[in-house]
This record gives C-alpha cells, structure tokens and sequence, in this order.
DNA sequence: TGCCCCCTGCAG
DNA sequence: CTGCAGGGGGCA
C-alpha cells in the first residue's frame, strides 16, 4: 500500500525518534517478516534512515535494515514515556474516528472503516517484529497480510541488491526531468501509460494512488499507449506526478485502510485526490463523473472529459 | 507480457 | 460466499 509519500512520510517520522539509540532488543512473531539473523545487530547504532522508491533503509554501522511495507506494512514507534504511563494508569485508550476531529468533509474512506490511531493498543494481532532500543522506546513492525518484510544486509550487498539495482529514477530528485521520463518510457512502447508508470525500473515510488493522482494533473488518459504520448504531453506528465507525490507528503500520505505515520496516525491526502476512490463522484474541475475501469487487473479512477 | 502467488480482512 | 485491496517476485 505505502507508496513513495507513505515511506516518506514514515522516513520523516522516524529520523527524530530513532537515530542515535541502540537496539537492545528484537522480537520475531512472525518468521518470514525478518531475513537475516536479528542477534547480529543487538547493540548496534542507528545512524541514519533513507528511503529509495518504497523502500525504507536503517544504517546500522556495517548493515542496513531493508524495509518493504508493501501492502499492509506499517512502521510504529512508542516512546518509553507514553508506555509506562498507559500501563501506570491502566488505561485502555479510546476509539476515537477522526471524523469527530475533522470537518465532515475531510473523512472520506472508500469502502471500509477509519483506520483509528495506533497508539497504545500495541502489540495488536498483526505486529510481526518488535525492536526495543536502549531508552526504552518501541518499534513496532505491524503488517496486516504478510507480505512486507525487514531485511538484513551487509553495506556491501547494499550496493548490489538487485531490486535496489534496477530501481528507475527516483522522481522528486532534481535529476529527474520529463525527457528522462520519455526515455525510460520508450522501453515500453506498446503498455498504456498508466501500466508502464506502475513499472519501479521506468520510474520508482509510484503506486496505484499516486499514477491516477498524476494523470489527472496532467490530463492524460490513463488507456493511452506509450507510443502516443507528444512531447508536450511527457512535460505535464512529468508535473504531473511531482505534483501529486509533493501533495501525498504534504497531507501526509494516503490512509485508505492501513495506512499510518510512525505515529500512529492517518494520513489525508485522499481527502484531496482528484480521481482516487471517487467513482461516481463529480470531478471536481468539469462536473462529469469519475470512471473506474480496470487496466492490467488494476483498479484506475479517472475522469473520462478532463482525461479525454 | 500476462498470470499466479504470497496473506488477511472487508464490502457486497 | 466471492471478489477486491495501495506491491512485486517468479513463472511460462
């Protein structure tokens, strides 16, 4: 589910909680959500957190912790304060949805309930790893369906990862401009556009959200085929999805079920998308309505006048 | 390039 | 009950 803004978001999160504390401590409770023998790392530093597409890496001093949300993931960190003052107090903290908290028409979750915040109700039953550092504080690995995964790696094999490897580029980076774009989206001459921007060695960090987001912004339709696509259209394209990914960050990240910070708490971009899980609605620009179609087994939300 | 798969939970 | 979900690896 994470994409580029979620990881992000996470990243941002996590640099002021974590960096320089020890782990004393690692929990495994499921096995396959850590590759790599946990032992090697007991006392080792954190010093510094990055993200590369929707990966989030932790330097350790000779190792690296990999770490993909994919689906379900999430990154959580209790300080030790807020622990021993629940347990002190014995207090079950409260449901509380944030449509209470926001005006009605900022909660909009399509399909399935508000993801609540997280704090204080941890461990819960999909937490699969747990770090506890030397002051006390808590990293909570949850992961709902499993398919995300924290991976040991020495900084040697950092550089040759292959999935890190083959990476395209990464789209907020100055580097990255609309004829790069064009370039890496000629390999794929035949696939439509929407297809070939969900592919990580074209471009990386995009996901299902964030490739509808952009092609609103840039008012292309999501079926064009790659070897359509004018010189003009590559430039909004490429706007595009600054755009949308600079907006993720902003509202700090999309929530449409799991989603949360490192924080515990939901992000709000989709409560300004465009297109995103707005089937039905009126496009917010001409007034018709929003489209779903599926494109490569993928659900694609656009709007059939702006995106004609 | 297009399926099937890894899982779980939820809406319909 | 079936189908669907923001990812991506492995296979033919």
């Amino acid at each position: 589910m994470p994409e580029l803004p979620e990881v992000e978001t996470i990243r941002i999160g996590l640099t002021s909680k974590i960096i320089g504390l020890r782990i004393k401590r690692i929990q495994i409770l499921n096995q396959k959500s850590f590759i790599g023998d946990p032992k090697q790392i007991i006392g080792a530093k954190i010093k510094n957190i990055w993200r590369r597409a929707k990966i989030l890496g932790i330097d350790l001093s000779n190792t690296s912790l990999l770490i993909h949300l994919k689906m379900s993931g999430q990154i959580i960190v209790v300080p030790a304060k807020a622990m021993s003052a629940d347990r002190q107090a014995g207090i079950q903290k409260k449901w509380i949805p944030d449509l209470v908290r926001d005006d009605k028409n900022r909660s909009r979750f399509i399909g399935g309930h508000p993801t609540h915040d997280m704090l204080g109700q941890l461990p819960n039953k999909s937490t699969r790893v747990i770090f506890e550092f030397n002051n006390g504080s808590k990293l909570y690995f949850n992961d709902q369906r499993k398919f995300g995964w924290i991976k040991l790696v020495n900084s040697s094999e950092l550089m040759v990862d292959s999935f890190l490897k083959n990476l395209g580029p990464e789209p907020l980076e100055k580097a990255f401009n609309w004829e790069i774009l064009k370039t890496n989206l000629l390999k794929h001459k035949s696939q439509s556009v929407k297809v070939a921007l969900l592919d990580q060695t074209i471009i990386s960090g995009l996901g299902n959200i964030y490739v509808c987001e952009a092609l609103f912004n840039a008012r292309i339709n999501p079926k064009t085929k790659v070897s359509a696509i004018a010189d003009g259209q590559y430039k909004k394209i490429h706007q595009g999805i600054i755009k949308a990914l600079k907006d993720g960050i902003k509202y700090g990240g999309s929530t449409k079920t799991n989603f949360v910070n490192s924080d515990g708490k939901k992000g709000y971009f989709l409560d300004y998308s465009f297109v995103y899980g707005r089937v039905g609605d009126k496009c917010k620009i001409c007034g018709n309505l929003i489209q779903k179609i599926k494109l490569a087994g993928r659900g694609t939300f656009f709007c059939p006048y702006c995106q004609s």
